[in-house]
DNA sequence: CCGGTTGGATGGCGTTACCATCCATCCGAG
DNA sequence: CTCGGATGGATGGTAACGCCATCCAACCGG
């Protein structure tokens, strides 16, 4: 098909699928001519992908990017990907050189220890936990272990369904959308339900 | 205190302080003369609350000033309060006149009535559940109820443990603060939990 | 043959969250 | 009393981001 199909079904301009060609989010369609190139199934949902992570996973292009080259790379592995969307996903937080930071990550990490995870030290969720420590404690809410056991509890669960549920029997590319799909889009489906029954736990408990 | 003692204190600059003041996140300080106004505790403790929706929530600053308006009236209850920072928090999707959207938007309409969930029908979070699903059919991976049944599980456990800490006997300023913290800080606390319970999962099952 | 499409390149735009400057005023140490 | 430095208030600039608009030469197809 050409640009101007592939643009009339995946429901982006031109320019858009253009910009992602250059930025490296989706591959270039096979040159017919000087002024003319073929794109398939394949660059669709490439499309379809990419629109999903930014649309609901609102990731950055430049995330998407990274995610995408290890995508593309038959050597890596699947948690090596996962790996990959987590580090891209960030946030990349400063790791200030201050006693308040350095107490709240070793929290993290003690944690994670006493959990027993199997979690990379360089896991940016570390220091988003920690993050959180800190402007919690700011505030003058401090966090106690007693606080974590309902998300722990939570998290793993969830957690847990989310990795049985990834096919690692099918193709590579489906299995590798189904781990992204996971890791991106069921996250915020998890923030949406959590909104959800805040706001019921919150009618209950104060509405009129 | 002056406006230099208030940035050393708060870790922010003379010139974001000026400017949440012209956005109406901060109050002026008291005007002692013509080029001078007081500061205190007061304006220290709501540049933390504005740093944590920012650094940690990341929300943007025109949600940040909608809450705090909120916050700031007297006549705003708790549970009206709740639903001011979920609509502040978004996201505001646009709700395309298209039968996928619709039969979503119905789909998640359904599960809410069948949790017996009191949630407002202008609620983000249902847009945002919608929107997902979506993705996801597109995608190829239709959500069924029993894919959510984990996570709506997770997250009334979570939603009614975070609503439980909330102290309603406080002085209003510590029962809001708390309120929001809940909502937007521990948000984010759910998030890394749920990164790092993916990871541990994922390392158990794909790992090396 | 000619209107319309494409690849490829380049420049512009709208939003967001500040930062930098400037000016007139003012404070306070000496 | 004076002068360096701080302040309130206003205004303009900036950097990143994710596109959109335009242009050109080449090309296709009726």
């Amino acid at each position: 098909m050409q640009i101007s199909e592939l643009s009339d079904r995946s429901g982006l301009t031109v320019q858009t699928i253009k910009f992602y060609i250059r930025e490296g989010l989706l591959p270039k369609g096979s040159a017919v001519s000087a002024t003319r190139s073929e794109y398939d199934e394949r660059h669709l949902e490439r499309l379809r992908l990419i629109n999903a992570l930014r649309d609901i996973g609102d990731l950055p292009v430049a995330a998407i990017q990274q995610i995408i080259a290890s995508v593309d790379d038959p050597s890596v592995g699947l948690h090596e990907l996962f790996g990959t969307t987590q580090y891209a996903i960030g946030p990349h937080v400063e790791r200030p050189d201050d006693p308040h930071w350095r107490a709240a990550r070793e929290d993290v990490d003690a944690l994670v220890r006493e959990l027993g995870w199997k979690v990379g030290g360089g896991a940016p969720a570390r220091d988003l936990l920690a993050h959180s420590f800190v402007a919690l404690r700011r505030l003058g809410f401090p966090i106690t272990l007693t606080d974590l056991r309902p998300y722990v509890r939570a998290a793993t669960e969830v957690a847990e369904h989310e990795l049985r549920r990834v096919s690692d029997d099918a193709p590579r590319t489906r299995t590798v959308h189904s781990l992204l799909v996971s890791t991106v889009l069921y996250e915020q489906v998890l923030t949406a339900l959590h909104r959800l029954a805040q706001e019921d736990a919150s009618a209950r408990r104060f509405g009129a």
